[in-house]
DNA sequence: TTGAAAGCGGTACCAT
DNA sequence: ATGGTACCGCTTTCAA
């Protein structure tokens, strides 16, 4: 495989009999070089289209450009739009992003980490595991001068910036709207209280009860501890039979909604009407069901963005950020099935 | 930010009075030493807690570890299952993964090839775009003596291992299962016939309505130019309404589908039954519609691994590989939507 | 304005 | 079995 040897800024220096560190400057634009000098060799650097050798460059100024991002799971709406978000303003400001998923367990968390830290990233994003709760792993980081970022999923245990989702007004501006609506009644599907986002929705959802003067009611509070569309249908079923039937529903997320909407249809409840529903998280198959779903956006791709854009700004300050905390706002995305009863 | 300075092989080597080529030695375990100085070695660099510095080796060994993964978007429930395969894959190697979205335009897929080549990744995974028919920037790699393997979305045009969906078998078996269903009368929503996958997907829906001696109508086969539940919408009006209505539908992809159904059942047709459906792709959504979809898996997760394993293999012989073309098996996801007339 | 040279932290060749 | 040392390609003092 004979790969062309690759021009290197030594060979320039040789050939127009400078020295290194000329070219060096010429290439990097250094003041205090005469004009000739500097467009001559850029010439010749061009017309041998000479690249240098990031490997070299990188190992000399201890750093790689690259920033490490992990989720504990890519395939999932919210974090692919998430990725997405932090690849375009990498991208922007000349980063590259190494990808790792934690698959929400901590010994995958801590691997990741150590591997992404061994490789020499500039800096850290992370949504962590629900299992991580020391993060001794992504002090490691600190501790070597790289700067992390939090999102989303995020432990007060580390001194980070963070950015988050404003769960808590997400769910108040939800449950409102199904008040606004004419329903009165309202049951929510929750995820598991020790997770964070999944107790701050929880908390709005009571709220917003509570201010309307409404009942709460803990048996119409169910919580689905693997947030998947069965719980949805079962817990809804389980409600609509029982003795006090809710009038609408608000879902941790719009999975769980799904499987609540799939309930109500089979059982020949009108969504809306009878029946009011919102979910949270706004993925792509809530326009598409029938009726379309009602929910909540979380923005995911600007997260990515803003999230990015404060890691880069430390990595760039050489600085290691605070406990500072970016709340991003939701958007009620108000469809058919929350609608007027 | 006083971040500690970090020990290095130098360090160890003079406060163990033993040369740097012994250290390294010891550190990678070569034979011919002394049991008592790999001992040594090994415990003092524990106790300090010794750890490579990866850019100073990846630099003195002209490689990174580091694989590039391009695809046309993240946010697309197959892209980000094969993403996810790829990062398995890579983690058992040893390797990390750089990715990239290209936005399915050239220009982005030229400039991510470009900033990848230039950070030396080892080697390339990449969909291209739809609009990528020369392929320069991915010679480019190839031409650096880094491999590459494209997979889902390629072309001809350049010599590298492929690894592919059996598009035309998956359509052609899709097709069939609704014949064996009792369908006699079945229309494609297809894609732009300019792209391979979609054309393959037609080509196999075809055969198999030929093959059974079944009518095939220019009239039945309508091109989604976006693939969007929108066209699936209309598309299926139209063909519903006119002279000729099928009783059946093969779609290009689910979402294509979930717009066939969102038409089908808001016109009050029987799915399945009176009309049966059928799509591709096997997104997450596809389960939980009501009726439940019937589909084609790509097998994305293990298409990932597959082009992964390809691409490290490669790597690791030093080897640009030839035009081997992997082609993946689909299953037929046979749920409701499809089921007996 | 330019050059010389010392590294960055390892690896590996050539000695011994 | 171990040491000496020349690099890898580039950046960056310091000197001229």
């Amino acid at each position: 495989m004979a790969e062309k040897r690759k021009i290197t800024l030594k060979d320039i220096a040789r050939e127009l009999k400078l020295s290194p560190s000329t070219v060096s400057r010429a290439l990097n634009g250094y003041a205090s070089l005469s004009e000739e000098t500097i467009r001559q060799v850029k010439e010749y650097a061009e017309k041998h289209s000479y690249v240098p050798n990031a490997l070299a460059v990188n190992f000399r100024k201890n750093r790689t450009s690259i920033i490490g991002l992990i989720v504990p799971e890519i395939v999932h709406h919210f974090f692919s739009t998430t990725i997405s978000g932090a690849l375009e303003t990498a991208k922007k400001h000349g980063y590259h992003v190494l990808v790792a998923q934690s698959g929400d367990i901590l010994s995958g968390e801590v691997f990741a980490c150590r591997t992404m830290l061994g490789l020499g990233v500039d800096g850290l994003l992370i949504s962590i595991s629900n299992e991580t709760v020391e993060g001794d792993h992504i002090q490691d980081f600190l501790e070597e001068g790289k700067p992390v970022v939090q999102f989303d999923k995020i432990t007060d245990q580390l001194v980070t910036p963070k950015v988050v989702v404003d769960d808590f007004n997400g769910a108040y501006e939800a449950v409102n709207h199904l008040i606004s609506e004419g329903y009165r009644k309202i049951a929510h599907l929750s995820g598991r209280m020790e997770v964070k986002n999944a107790h701050e929705r929880f908390l709005g959802y009571k709220k917003a009860v509570e201010d309307h003067g409404l009942d709460f009611r803990e048996d119409w509070v169910k919580n689905c501890s693997a947030i998947s569309e069965q719980e949805g249908y079962d817990f809804t079923k389980q409600l609509m039979e029982s003795a006090n039937p809710p009038d609408a529903i608000f879902c941790i997320t719009d999975l769980v909604a799904l499987g609540a909407m799939n309930y109500l249809k089979s059982a020949r409840y009108e969504v809306p009407g009878q029946v009011g529903l919102m979910g949270f998280s706004n993925w792509m198959l809530s326009e598409y069901t029938s009726p379309n779903l009602s929910s909540v956006d979380q923005h995911g791709f600007e997260m990515g963005q803003k999230a990015t854009e404060l890691l880069i700004e430390l990595i760039k300050n050489h600085d290691l950020g605070d406990n500072e905390t970016v709340v991003m706002k939701t958007d009620l995305m108000i469809r058919q099935s929350s609608l007027g009863k």
